[in-house]
Formats: C-alpha cells, structure tokens, sequence
DNA sequence: TCCGAAATTGTAAACGTTTACAGAAAGTAC
DNA sequence: GTACTTTCTGTAAACGTTTACAATTTCGGA
C-alpha cells in the first residue's frame, strides 16, 4: 500500500527520460532499445498509470454520471443496466448519484459538473423546477435528461410518452367492457404524475367516458402508497370494475388491497399498472402494464451522450420512446405473452 | 461550456495571489477585505474547484468503487441502497462497476485500484481465484470483500454464515414434516454454491436424514435456470415433498413450474429461499426465505471500508452476519410476519 | 516615531502526467 | 568525411490545486 511507482521512477530505473516512458507507454515511435527498456522497467516495477494526473491534463476524466431519486426503484435499475455496459465500452466508468428524491440534491449535482469528474451526465428529475433549466443551461458538460421537459430546452432529452401509454391501457380496459375505471396516480406535481392525469383525462373524453373525481386518486409512488390510496379509493367508489395505476409499484400495493378485500382479479376488477417492470412478470396474477420503453430510454440516453461527447456541439435532440402495452392475467384472465 | 475560471482567473480579478484564493476558499485565516474581494469575485464567475487537481494534490479521489457480478441481482441491489447513502455522508462518490461475472474483469478492477481513482473498494467476488489472493495482498488501496474467503486473508471480510442458512431452511422443513426435500443449488464452483451445498449435507446429517443424489440439482443463480433445474429434479425425484432454492430467483424459477405441473405449494410441495429480497413478498404464494443479510453486509461492508479508511494499518477484520429464516406462505400455508 | 512581534500575503514548488520544442543521434548520399 | 535529412530524445512548461517558506504589512507598545 506503499506510493506506486511513477513515470520518473521508471524513468530513473531505465535511464531514459520521462518523455520517454510516456511516449512509450503511449504507443508513440520510439527506438526498439528504448522502449524495451522502458517497457521491462514498468513491468518489474508493477506501474499503473495515475488517471487523476491524466485527467488533470487531459482534461477529461473518463467517468461519467447517472443521477436519479432512488436506486431501489426498478424502472432506474433497468435503465442502469442498459446504461452501464453502454458506457464501459466506451471507456467510461459510471459514478451513481442517489438524490433522494430531492431537488436540491439533484441541483448539487449539476452543480458538481464544474468540478469536471464526470465528462458528462444523465439526470432522472422527477421535478423540472426553474432553477433546473437556468443549471442545464449553465452546466459545464453535457447532460441529457430522461424524462420530459419543457419544449425549447436547450438540452438532449428522452421522453416517453406517458400520456399515450395512459391511452393505451384505458382503451384495453374499455374494450374489455370495463366503464368504471379507477386512477391511482402519484404526485401531480411531479413530471409523471402530471403527464399521466393529462392521458387519463383525454383517454376518458376520447372514448366518450364521463370524468369522475370519485374514481382518481393520489398517492406516492410507492408500493404501500399505492396499497392506502387504493383502499381510499375502494371506498369512495366501491363499484369500480378497472384500476389503472401510475406504476407498477402502486399496481403492486394495489394488488395487495384487492386481495385482502377478496375482490378477484381481473373478474371483479381488472389491473393494469405501469413501467412493466419485471415485478409485472412476479405479481400474482401477473400484471398487465404499460412498457414506457425503460430499457430503451437508458440505451438511448446514454447513446445521445456519448454521441454529444464525440461530436461536440450540435443542436439538442429529443428522443421519444413509444409505449406498447403488454397483456397479462390482471386483466385477460389468462396469460399472452 | 466554456473552460470555467480557475483560482487564477479569481485572483486576477481580485487582485491577490493565487495562494491568497486558495487559503480563502479553504477557510484559513484571511483579512476580512481580502476574504470579501476574493469571495465576490469568486461569486461572479461562477467558479466551482476542480476537483481532479485537488485529488492530484491531495492523493485522495473521494470516490469509492462497488464491484459486483450483475446491478441486476436484488441482493446487489440491497447493499447499494445501504452502501451509497453510508458513502455518500462520509463525502464520497460512489463508482459502480458490473464485472459481468468474469473473473478477468473483477482482476481488472483490482489493478484499477493503482489508477487511484478510487481510494477504497467492495467487492463480491463470486469465485475467489489465486490470483484474487494474490491482487488482495499487491492492492493499492484498502479492499473489503464481502463473501467468504479463506481463513488468514489479510484482508477485510464481510460474510453470510449460509451454511447455518441452509440449516435453518432445512430444520425448517423438517420440522414441518417434509421427509423429500429437494436442493436447486447454483455453481458449486462459486462461493455461495459451495457453502450451501456443504450446509445442505451436513443439516441432512444433523437430522438423521440420508443424502440422497437424485433430490439435488445444480443450475445458476436465475429464475429461468432454476425453473429448468426444478424441471428436471421433479422428473428424478416426483415424490419430493419440499424444495430449497439455493436463492430467491431459483425459488421463482421453481414457481413458476411447480404451478405449471399444477403442485400445489406449499400442500404438496414447499417451497424454501434464500437472500430474502423484495422478490420474496413478491411471489406468490410468499416466499418462505433465509434471509442472509444483505443490507446489513452492504452497510457492514461500507463502514468497514470507512473505518479502514480513517485508521489506516490495523488488523483485517472479519464480520459475519446471522442469517434468520422468515417464514412466509410457500411452507406455512399462511403468512406470519 | 520607531521597534519587534504577529498577522497576512506572495513566490515557488509539488502532485503525475502529456507534449511543444529544441537538440542530439543516426542514416543517407555524395 | 561532409552536408543534409530523418528519427529519436531530453528539457521544460502546462493542467489546477495546496502549502512551505520567505517577504511584507499591520499593530501594539514604548
């Protein structure tokens, strides 16, 4: 755990130059004796390279970030696992930041993107305050957001369309005869919450469905939240037939509530929740949920990153993902797969 | 994005040296007229320190790397949740990396320490290698392996007693009548798959039950090779009452086809997992499983690295964390909390 | 007003690399 | 052997900090 060599150890112990060794130690064109020498002295000496120094003037520094609220949720974990292979081949390690669904954590990291150890970013806010878009405009290396932001921002975005994915589970409920279809939503001001209450309000009026405050309902994102609201829900109306939830987590804890007031899935009422996380696959009956594509929008995230760091500037994209409903037990009676 | 200002754009525009700004933004002493001409300058242009210069000075990165096999395994996933937040109050960063269950990779990592790009790292090695030995004693900085490694490593050691896991799964079953209990292990080459096998013949022993080669089948670590596992034991051994899945995952595997065969679990045969992850409360029926620790090793881990951090040269600790069964519907036929 | 001590500041070196530039060595052609 | 070109090497500066040390300023006391 002693100091490591560097290259003036080697240097020293090879009698040549420190330009030497790091011409060598680069590939660059040097004479056989030399870099055979050099090359023998790093071995013996068990030399790794100093990637801080590196970085100091190379100015880069071969990390790149991932920020989002909470790595317990399955749809960041998803995302990660696209994320991270697509960043280590090519060359850049991930740093994890975990902002605890909090917005001045989330700023601290854009703020951290001056202290230039990451060459870039990719950022989950679950808000889009205003100081986010004056930092996104500032920052001091790319980021690109996943998940909506106000058109004209100056900044690669990854979008899915979560007021379709809405759409499209209404439409299934409705074609499967259910007209008293549930909303358990998580908070509307945040950037989910708010695009799927839009959906469910069009997807009613689309399919010629009155608007009823009695069957929405709020909660948190999670799964015990989803379990509360739903059994508020139940109460207020109690001759719901369909539920639709804003993830799969509420889905979950709405699953839970159902069976503990032995109301059958789907016969009494149909489930459908969001992300198509593989809980989806686990729940019981298996879940029928909406895919928002989190797979792809990490790949396609940490593509528009790398492909900002290799080519500089040029106009920010948006990529959407579309959403694609994926049919299980909840709300079929059977599986297809 | 453009190049952000350095302490010696600060101090041209405060007119002081570059010493004076440094000692400022450090808070050493300073003329309270120098320390405001510095500050409002320094307010001005935005400036944020860079941070890898400061790491080349300081010889510390504040960053810590977490190496496991697969971000995608729940018990991973368990210990980030309580390793980042550990991390992170002690101001560290945390770097991820996914060796994709490739030795090579994990050897990778371990060099990577003499880039010093990280001061500290955890590790789960799935198998441990010689030349794991041997990189543990060369390393450049201070390692805490969780999973077990041989008696006199010198080095900090998290472990799971999954043998007594493994017992307590078995006395479990046994206690419940089963006489036929089946044992979906993973890898015997790998750690876990080792220690679990050796805690399934020795709980037989303890009980006076014979080891009986047809009721055991090796598969990996996920669910749809423990449902292939189970597939193929069920038509070994058709008679066997009971099922020990070496991890969470077989045990949905295992599911997943005992549903399909139409067995009812836990009546004709129940069903024993082990790690205790969300997926457990996910299943259904519940999943009865032996709960090993994960976050309790993830938060052990995370302080032993802090503290070895703090205190430098001391004698290489050992923590071993008691496993517990939790009881749940997949052998009990109802759920106890 | 001056002296010495204390407080504050500036200069310069260091951390471990990469790289522009100039100088040395080697090679070529006569 | 000389002159010229080509190839290789070493010196030194730079990346953005921190910090030892010396120089300067400030201040209290006479």
């Amino acid at each position: 755990m002693s100091d490591g060599p560097t290259i003036t150890t080697i240097a020293q112990r090879a009698g040549v130059s420190i330009a030497s060794v790091s011409r060598v130690l680069n590939g660059l064109p040097t004479k056989a004796e030399t870099e055979r020498r050099v090359m023998s002295a790093a071995r013996e000496l068990g030399y790794v390279p100093n990637s801080v120094a590196r970085s100091l003037k190379s100015r880069r520094s071969n990390q790149l970030g991932f920020a989002m609220a909470d790595i317990g949720n399955p749809v960041y974990l998803a995302m990660i696992r696209e994320i991270q292979p697509v960043f280590k081949a090519a060359g850049y390690r991930l740093v994890l930041h975990s902002t605890n669904v909090d917005a001045a954590d989330e700023i601290d990291v854009l703020r951290g993107l001056g202290e230039r150890y990451i060459d870039g970013l990719i950022m989950i806010p679950l808000r889009v305050t205003d100081e986010h878009l004056k930092t996104f405009a500032s920052a001091r290396a790319p980021i690109v957001i996943i998940g909506t932001v106000p058109d004209g921002t100056h900044v690669d975005n990854v979008r899915a369309d979560s007021r379709r994915g809405v759409r499209l589970a209404v439409e299934h409920l409705h074609g499967l005869g259910r007209r008293r279809i549930g909303f358990v939503n998580g908070p509307l001001d945040t950037v989910p919450g708010a695009h799927r209450s839009a959906g469910y309000a069009e997807a009613l009026q689309a399919l010629g469905l009155p608007y009823d405050r009695d069957l929405v309902e709020v909660g948190d994102f999670y799964r015990a939240d989803g379990g509360r609201a739903t059994a508020r829900l139940l109460e207020r109306a109690p001759d719901l037939d369909a539920l639709l939830c804003a993830n799969d987590l509420i889905a979950l804890g709405a699953l839970d509530v159902l069976r503990r007031e032995r109301r059958r899935v789907p016969e009494d009422v149909a489930v459908v929740g969001m992300d198509d996380t593989d809980l989806a696959t686990l729940a019981w009956p298996p879940l029928t949920s909406v895919s928002l594509g989190s797979a792809e929008r990490g790949r396609a995230a940490a593509e528009l990153l790398l492909d900002r760091l290799r080519h500089g500037e040029r106009p920010p994209r948006v990529v959407t993902v579309e959403p694609r409903l994926v049919t299980r037990a909840s709300t079929m009676g059977e599986e297809t797969p």
